[in-house]
DNA sequence: CGTGGGGTTGATTCTTATCAATTCGGGTGG
DNA sequence: CCACCCGAATTGATAAGAATCAACCCCACG
């Protein structure tokens, strides 16, 4: 892709083919680029300017931090997503949202989306699956949580990571720190590092520097009890014609 | 409310002064009611024949069973609500779905909800609306299971209950066992029994033969780091005319 | 060179699961 | 009415899992 075309079109093109007015729409999503480093506050919870988000480029999350200090991450935002869709429906923001890497996002307000799909019913449809995907992703998570010791709830979300990323390489950038992972999997930063320890005395994989390496695939999915279906049997969807 | 009348136009009513137009596309989905007894299966996961059901009377729940047998509910239904959105955008439905209670249910198949919602742009707001909620209560529990312990998780827990069920009063029903509760939070059912013991003994609540009474409704929120707001600050949404 | 953030390791403590035994209450059938 | 059974709830003992605390290493960066 050239550095100026829309992370959105490429992403929902992978769903459809998107019509030219289709495509023109959403780029009318993606404007106004803003710049955050590492490490910047995107978005603050309970911000009442409520906006969403368009990721060009870099990696971003969703926390929440609780009144004695812990927190939990609820979303690793990639390249290519909308940041925010988990909070139509409400007038604020319920989350913070923060860059993980430099990062260059497009906000807008809420109420474009809605003008947006109002113009397309593909697009809405769309979003629906897009909103659908979400939602599993964070019904595994539950699953994740509540039911799964530390290690396999790690090679759970290292897995859905690599599935996320169409990653079939046996190594991929993930530029987590350990702290992070833990606040995702409500497990604490010492814990994920002998988490880690483990996975790697097994063999089955290797995590330094911001880089995953997968050395048994097999064994990581056997044992994390991983179930590829939940992103791919994304439904045949587009009902509508392509409106011209 | 009469016997007849539909729970789905109830709870969208809520939320919108609906059209008649849209109350009779509404009635259109509440056809076909079928009763289910106490535990059946209503709907199983990966079951090819994608469909919503909407919750006429009774409660049930979804839930996943694990390769291990350990089990995690995902959703408590109530009456009125429509299962099934969450797995929107999948052709197959990622959950088991189990009559708590005796339950009256109307199956209609997921295109169904397609053609009603494509006739009225306001009634695809409110399914927008409605799958935000879900996803919202969904967010709260990934923060409940991944950072909370115990108690609070069971405190926050059952205000999350008493608020979705409109209840001001001390006392309201809740016909859960402990073991669904623990399956719902990621605990063992012995430990709900203790924890639920501890709750009692700081006379905050009182849970037994499925009637829950909140004696102390400030410490619990307190305690659990209850934010009612999540459930309250629904967007005043409709952006739609109302159509005819 | 210091300094600080991230990672590793070990010791200790707390939380929760597991197992086993007991109680309680509601059917069911004699 | 009683004996029996069954599912649910309770309780205690034990074991596993994970947090916390503290020390230390490593390395990038001023």
């Amino acid at each position: 892709m050239n550095s100026n075309s829309s992370c959105i079109i490429e992403q929902f093109g992978r769903l459809v083919d998107l019509t030219d007015k289709e495509k023109s729409l959403l780029r009318t999503l993606e404007k106004d680029p803003k710049h955050y480093a590492s490490g910047d506050l995107i978005c603050e919870a309970g911000s009442s300017a409520m906006c969403f988000f368009t990721l060009q480029s870099g990696w971003a999350y969703s926390t929440r931090v609780l009144a004695d200090g812990q927190r939990q991450v609820l979303d690793i935002f990639l390249p290519g997503q909308l940041m925010g869709v988990r909070d139509i429906g409400f007038n604020r923001s319920l989350s913070d949202f923060v860059a993980l890497t430099d990062v260059e996002a497009c906000p807008f307000p809420q109420r474009r989306i809605t003008e947006v799909f109002a113009e397309s019913p593909r697009l809405t449809d769309l979003l629906f699956l897009v909103l659908g995907r979400e939602h599993a992703m964070l019904t595994e998570r539950v699953i994740n949580l509540g039911r799964r010791p530390a290690a396999q709830r790690l090679a759970h979300f290292i897995l859905e990571m690599k599935v996320r990323l169409n990653q079939f390489e046996e190594e991929f950038e993930l530029p987590l720190t350990q702290t992070i992972i833990g606040d995702a999997l409500g497990l604490s930063s010492v814990h994920v590092s002998r988490t880690l320890k483990e996975l790697r005395q097994n063999q089955w994989m290797h995590f330094s520097d911001g880089v995953v390496t997968i050395n048994d695939l097999d064994a990581m999915v056997d044992f994390s009890g991983f179930n590829r279906t939940y992103l791919d049997s994304l439904v045949d969807w587009p009902r509508c014609p392509a409106d011209s």
